[in-house]
DNA sequence: ACGCAATGCGTGGCAGACTAAGCATTGTTG
DNA sequence: CAACAATGCTTAGTCTGCCACGCATTGCGT
């Protein structure tokens, strides 16, 4: 379906955008590197960015990167979503950890969650 | 253009999450809504996924979708600078385990973070 | 041995992202 | 008026993300 109601939320957002800084498709198109058929077709909500465009034409407006992810509805993530994230998650996106050291706690404690008698674990190659 | 270097380099990423998450390809792409045929390719490096399955797999793998982008390097800006999710939280606040598996498990963790040495055994690599 | 399910990977093809070139209109200048 | 430029838009085409389907291998159960 070429009409996607969420490709024309983000066309008025980017056209709104333009307007702001007021400058012309082709202007944009120069400062972004994308073509000015394709930002008129944007605008127009015929389709919906990728998300290297999207960074492109942050670039371009100065603004940052998340605003327009979130503006053409690829992060519609809760900000503060879920309380208790698990621990499995937890460990897998944890920072100060590194591959091995997370398998390894994840092999513990998967142990833990399937009883006493010892699994036959995974190759952690 | 068929080897990209970021496409390799977000493959590897995305291997060793699902590894990490202890998953195939096939439920990988069930609870992502993917196909495994395209994971595959992704993971070997073939393709660069579009920021749509970029959200998709980071819902799968219960991480911010912001971290995908990062590491798919459409982020290249604005760390967002978020507190980790706390692994020791987790562990405390988990119903399936016991005190003592608790304790187990913080005590491996701990070890981890506080050993100048992180690595005493397992050389693995 | 025989299935049979699960895994990873290859192929063909469709749909959509994206571009180059051109059209129509509106100035703006001589 | 002619001539030029700038704007927004359309069209035709290429490229690639993505999927449905199938193949080869491995492992488990009978």
């Amino acid at each position: 379906m070429g009409t996607d109601e969420a490709a024309q939320a983000f066309g008025d957002f980017l056209q709104s955008q333009r307007r702001l800084a007021n400058i012309s498709q082709r202007q944009l198109a120069r400062a972004s590197g994308v073509s000015d058929s394709y930002l008129s077709q944007v605008e127009r909500g015929l389709y919906r960015p990728s998300a290297e465009v999207l960074k492109a034409l942050a670039h371009a407006f100065e603004i940052p990167v998340s605003t327009m992810f979130t503006q053409s509805g690829l992060m519609d993530e809760a900000p503060e979503a879920e309380a208790s994230p698990g621990i499995e998650a937890a460990i897998r996106h944890d920072t100060q950890l590194n591959a091995e050291q997370k398998a390894a706690l994840l092999s513990v404690y998967r142990a833990f969650l399937n009883g006493p008698r010892g699994e036959p674990h995974t190759p952690l190659d």
